[in-house]
DNA sequence: TTATTTTTGAAATTATATTTTCAGAATTGA
DNA sequence: TCAATTCTGAAAATATAATTTCAAAAATAA
């Protein structure tokens, strides 16, 4: 055991090779084959798959320097996890005049990993269906969102706005979401936020949106809220960071780019509207004064 | 069974996420955040790796199609041997089932670029020296935000007004600033958000508040807005993303870094402030019905 | 060749992994 | 609210894996 400390298997065969017995060579062969894979399965398997017997494959383990097979296999895990892991350097990304434990490090880190979980999740085409759904100008938009996805769901309503017409943000209130209600007819869509310490009210005016026919398109975490089992199309992203509360950095990049996507979709008018935004723009600017 | 037959594990559980249970997705996502690497291990391991019981993993392998837990661990094997062998295993980083040129893929590599570059500009100092400010209870704060970047600014104001007392949101309208204005005092700091498109209202507000020993703390872009030059302190981010918009991902991830800071900072008062506040949630949520 | 040592795998044993059962917890529906 | 349903994990039961034992096969030495 004691010098063998540190070293992958492949390592520490090829220092013994030679005091290896024939059916030893064998099985280090196979191993070495197909490297680090090929010590995947159990013990029976890897010793059918180079066609010796099990106490051998237990026995050279315990050659190796391992307390046993497991003991190697665990070693093999450890390998591969390496051999895996993006070969995009992870650190040397960030702040690099703040310490590694400075809040903006591993908050980065954290929401970088996100990202990556996020994405890895998303189906591009529940994510494309999505994007048609909104670009489709026959269906209303109606937005909503929680106490504080309200800031996603006020971005997402002041770009939808520019693109095309027909989308309603629906007041944070509650109270008076009925008249609201009233306006959704048969084919719309209705986008909620709702991320965890889900909100009943979310749920109560999915379920009744849903009951006059409209589409639901849900951005939530990595949980899924409650309104989930109602939504046609949910978006899920990673929220937890170092922090009291979740992050919606991750909300915020799916909302971007499916705002993208639409934009994309929708260029031709979308264009014209923007053009004329800025006219606009100019021309109220002069009546804009505060002081 | 009969579908699912050559799918991955990641595309299963993509497909049938909705109709998983609670523990299941915790064990989902455990699942994906390493993978395929995590299912390594025995069923004890995978388990207690996810803080899921092992019936649970028995049970969601057959969900999934399987004939049991070693039936998905094979099927994880194979697609870990595909990995390695396959000269594509670099970009384990995004969505793999779109292509390169999705929007998505497009959107998350200038996102991190983004995030990359503006980490690699803001001096810690300043960070710190913001928390710090911000934290400090004998000055108030008052928070502004313009067209787009109203909904970082209402963000913003949001958790801090959980965390400390004396926080203003600064109403969109800037017919109503002026008022506003009355209430700023020597001491007190005025956080405004300010991105291409530059508000020259915000301008003209952040002047007239320097002019009553207001201190300016200003989230802008990479360029600045023209009100950096009465800034105490500058936050810039980055916001190119292929879009007809400006990306604000990197400004919410600063901002939620900044709120991060402070509750460190000012812990001991927030955590009972967040105690009461969800006290009070529990006493408004009988009277909370909307229909 | 024959005695001795070493190697090897079948079978038995032991340890561990996996599945099943089931009662309590959590959630949902009325 | 309370009953019904679904979910969940502890513990038991079962299945499989890993190790040990040991006799036979191979290799080595005389």
């Amino acid at each position: 055991m004691g010098t063998n400390q540190n070293l992958t298997v492949a390592e520490r065969i090829r220092k013994q090779f030679d005091s290896l017995t024939r059916a030893e060579r064998q099985l280090a062969n196979a191993i070495l084959e197909d490297y680090p894979v090929s010590g995947l399965g159990s013990i029976t398997a890897v010793s059918e798959n180079s066609g010796v017997s099990t106490p051998t494959v237990a026995r050279m383990a315990r050659k190796l320097g391992f307390g046993g097979f497991p003991q190697m296999q665990a070693q093999l895990h450890i390998e591969l996890k390496a051999t895996i892991s993006s070969p995009i350097a992870k650190h040397d990304l960030w702040s690099e005049s703040a310490p590694d434990t400075h809040i903006l490090n591993r908050f980065a880190d954290a929401v970088t990993e996100n990202m990556r979980q996020t994405l890895k999740q998303i189906d591009p085409k529940e994510f494309n269906a999505v994007v048609d759904l909104l670009s489709d100008l026959n269906r209303e938009i109606h937005v909503v969102g929680g106490r504080i996805t309200r800031s996603m769901a006020d971005n997402f309503f002041t770009h939808m706005q520019v693109m095309r017409s027909g989308v309603t943000l629906v007041a944070p209130n509650s109270n008076t979401w009925a008249h609201y209600v009233l306006n959704m007819n048969k084919g719309d869509v209705l986008v909620a936020f709702d991320i965890r310490r889900y909100e009943h009210d979310i749920l109560r005016l999915a379920e009744v949106a849903k009951a006059r026919g409209v589409t639901l398109v849900l951005f939530t975490d990595q949980w899924g809220s409650p309104a989930a089992k109602l939504a046609t199309y949910s978006l899920n992203s990673r929220i937890e960071v170092p922090s009291a509360w979740d992050s919606l950095v991750v909300t915020l990049f799916l909302v971007e780019a499916v705002i993208a996507g639409v934009q994309t979709q929708t260029w031709d008018e979308t264009k014209s509207r923007m053009k004329t935004l800025e006219e606009l723009f100019d021309q109220t600017k002069m009546f804009k004064k505060f002081i």
